[in-house]
DNA sequence: GAGAGACTACTCGGATACAGTCTGTCCGAGTAAATCCGG
DNA sequence: CCGGATTTACTCGGACAGACTGTATCCGAGTAGTCTCTC
């Protein structure tokens, strides 16, 4: 059970796009060269986004993607879920109703105890990530970048952001 | 991102092997035939948790698997990891390495944010699944299933039990 | 009745097959800005 | 100089292909009990 590697490239790109000063927007070609990755895969990420109304989009030259949300109001969780779906992470598939001792028509009340734990895990990891915004990952990313390449990265960003 | 579903299938074993008497072993064949599950399939679970030294194993009739340890010692995590791998959940490729504004030979000191929390939100799924044993569930099972079909199952299980 | 050999039932591992998902590419339709062109 | 038509650059969505994983089946090798057969 490993999550896409969508995920990471939404986290990084939401990421950048948190640092766009209001009002622009950027490109798919312009984050898919920043990070070094295939521009047309990488499209589905930032639909999947849209989709779940994370960014906005407009269309036709200088267009692109921005923040639907200012970055305080933007959650992993929320990213995570857009890319990778709101299904738990564990299925419960009741196979304790194929007992052959269990009497016919019997009728389970309630979910087992399996699923009831698994899924305690599940929502312990999306507190996890409910817990950590945008603007939290931005306040990591400038203490651990060196400042020129902050700056540099953020030129190259905005000449590039309509 | 979802669990194979011979996660769920080794849980729901366990469970039973963990209502065993000492000594006793049980067949995949029942554990199959109890749970509606592909024999040949189930083995493979079955192999992982032997693998993992969750269960031990004879061969020969009246052979099968048995707990390796008291059940108050084997983790959910345990029997996930067995079956799932031990794996983290998020991988990190680094790809803000490709950034085009790094200078040539830079080395980047520590794992990205990005990873960190990601990481971070694995371990607190895993801390959960650490948390309950085979002996909690054991007894959740107890409490929640009618007190003749308990019977009735493990009367089953002793049958067939080498 | 005892011991040796054959038999049986099981685990284990490898080989194989199939389906579904993940990764990646390509192309056409639609849209908005920029450009061009005629008045 | 101005307004409408054209061009351009982008998003969006669907179609498609290849690799990998998850699911499932089958079979042979090895092992430990059981049965049988001989003495």
């Amino acid at each position: 059970m490993i999550l896409k590697s969508q995920v990471e490239w939404a986290l990084h790109c939401c990421a950048i796009l948190s640092g766009l000063p209001e009002g622009r927007y950027l490109s798919t070609k312009a984050l898919a060269e920043l990070h070094g990755l295939p521009k047309e895969y990488l499209s589905k990420a930032l639909q999947g986004l849209s989709q779940a109304g994370l960014v906005d989009t407009t269309l036709g030259p200088s267009g692109g993607y921005r923040l639907a949300k200012p970055p305080e109001q933007v959650t992993f969780l929320d990213i995570v879920e857009a890319v990778e779906g709101k299904t738990r992470t564990f299925v419960c598939n009741n196979i304790r109703a194929n007992n052959p001792c269990v009497p016919e028509n019997y009728c389970y009340s309630g979910s087992c105890a399996v699923a009831r734990i698994m899924w305690a895990a599940d929502e312990a990891w999306r507190d996890k990530l409910r817990s950590v915004t945008l603007s939290d990952l931005g306040r990591m990313l400038v203490q651990e970048t060196p400042p020129a390449l902050w700056k540099d990265t953020f030129d190259w960003v905005l000449d590039r952001a309509g």
